[in-house]
RNA sequence: GGGGAGGUUCCCGAGUGGCUAAAGGGAACAGACUGUAAAUCUGUCGCUGUAAUGGCUUCGGAGGUUCGAAUCCUCCCCUCCCCA
């Protein structure tokens, strides 16, 4: 292990707080004297398996972690994730059935373990004990904590005062979740900055259960690539790590260059010198954002795919968006004339293999003038295609090849 | 349990009998500009083949009044506020 100084340096990088850092360091100081690695807790919402950038922050960090030698559990909510967190707005939530959350749980560790290391990561669930506790365990759970003190956060106490419903099961949620401390046994709980309330709750709890609390670290939320609200599937401004490598890297150069820097911070793995340098590279005008922004994508697709599609990737962005190019693998169909009648109307072509919705917005984007027949822009929305093989190109990135026969 | 206010197009929000496919804002999309962006400007933004003073669908749900309803009436469902 390493000495106490190395080890909190990475611990601290890109943290947002630590609670509380005193504790942190006697922590490190009694497992190293005690050969003894740290537990570390962090939690996951068993309803969405599909781990974004976002999520990323957070197993990065749990990756280090594990890299000097704690011991990292990954615990899915199962039984938390069917009442729902209160954070953020709620919806009634079905149960999930085992089946689903065993899939679910697969999705997840397959993923997962692109960052972590699969050996020396506990995935636990919290159904393991919240399912077994008993009428009276809920109650003493329920009477370690004070309406008052819940109302001191800021979604109930936000949503109290405008009059917007909270059930008393949602009051549940943090307390399920700092229970999940006391099971565990948690030194460490990791988690987004959104959770701070959570967190702190499992530090209250364990104290309760006369367990020593766990010290926080509260990660930074990364920003969806609209740069406005914190990156969720829900909102559909993530961007996926199992995404397919194109994808990944057209999402990252559409972010603002603001964003990128923030991207910069939280995601890349470049030491704290060089990103300084670049930037500093950045402000003198000596580096171009676009070569930057590219750097990142680069490095973010070759992490979760490899080096030989991060490369594929970069050619093809260049080829579609700086040459105007077509991409080399674009959907293809078969259309005969005679089929249908207005089977060869160009909108209708659109909108059959998924360009647009509907003609009418085939119609829109034409008279727009945002729609090209290889290459060449096309003007009159009654256009139909003859005989022949054509390259359709609707808005920026939407491409279809068609052949027309007889 | 009593009293009051509401549910409008992806979201917020105007609209209280025809001029309303429904103001305004946001989001989204397209064009210009660029660096692929951001910002800005312009345009589009229910569906439907002759870009139609056409047809159809939409204003919580189901009926009704009317030549005509998002707008009036009845019942139902849901949300919120105040009092108990």
């Amino acid at each position: 292990m390493l000495s106490i100084k190395k080890q909190l340096e990475i611990i601290k990088r890109g943290a947002l707080e630590i609670i509380r850092e005193d504790e942190l360091i006697r922590k490190l100081e009694i497992s190293l004297q005690a050969g003894r690695p740290l537990r570390i807790k962090a939690g996951f919402d068993p309803t969405a398996p599909d781990i974004h950038l976002g999520h990323t922050v957070l197993l990065n960090k749990m990756r280090q972690l594990q890299d000097l030698g704690h011991e990292i559990i990954f615990l899915i909510g199962d039984f938390t994730g069917i009442i729902g967190d209160p954070t953020g707005r709620v919806e009634a939530r079905r149960p999930l059935t085992q089946d689903e959350i065993e899939k679910n749980a697969e999705t997840y560790r397959k993923q997962v373990f692109k960052v972590l290391d699969p050996e020396k990561t506990k995935v636990r669930f919290n159904s393991e004990w919240l399912s077994k506790m008993s009428v009276n365990d809920f109650l003493e759970l329920g009477s370690k904590q004070t309406v008052a003190r819940m109302l001191e956060r800021d979604d109930f106490s936000k949503r109290f005062k405008d009059g917007i419903d909270i059930t008393i099961l949602e009051f549940y949620y943090p307390l399920f979740q700092a229970y999940d401390s006391v099971a565990l046994k948690a030194d460490i709980e990791l988690g987004g900055s959104d959770q701070k309330f959570n967190l702190l709750m499992g530090r209250i709890i364990q104290r309760r259960y006369g367990q020593e609390e766990q010290v926080l670290i509260l990660m930074p939320l990364l920003e969806g690539t609209d740069g406005m609200n914190k990156m969720s599937k829900s909102l559909g401004n993530y961007i996926g790590i199992d995404e397919p490598p194109k994808e990944i890297f057209g999402k990252i150069m559409s972010i603002s260059d603001e964003l990128m820097l923030k991207y910069y911070d939280l995601l890349s793995h470049m030491s704290l010198d060089e990103l300084n340098e670049l930037k500093e590279g950045l402000r003198n005008g000596n580096i171009h954002p676009k070569k930057v922004k590219e750097d990142l994508a680069c490095e973010i697709v070759e992490r979760y795919r490899g080096k030989d599609e991060s490369m594929k990737a970069k050619e093809e962005f260049e080829h579609i968006f700086k040459k105007k190019g077509i991409p080399e693998e674009i959907q293809k169909v078969t259309i005969k004339v005679t089929d249908k009648a207005n089977i060869n109307w160009l909108p209708q072509i659109m909108k059959d293999n998924g360009l647009t919705k509907s003609t009418s917005e085939a119609k829109r984007l034409i008279i727009q003038g945002g729609v090209k027949i290889n290459d060449n822009t096309v003007t009159d929305p009654n256009a139909k295609l003859e005989q022949g093989e054509y390259i359709i190109k609707a808005g920026k990135r939407r491409f279809l090849k068609v052949v027309i026969k007889d």
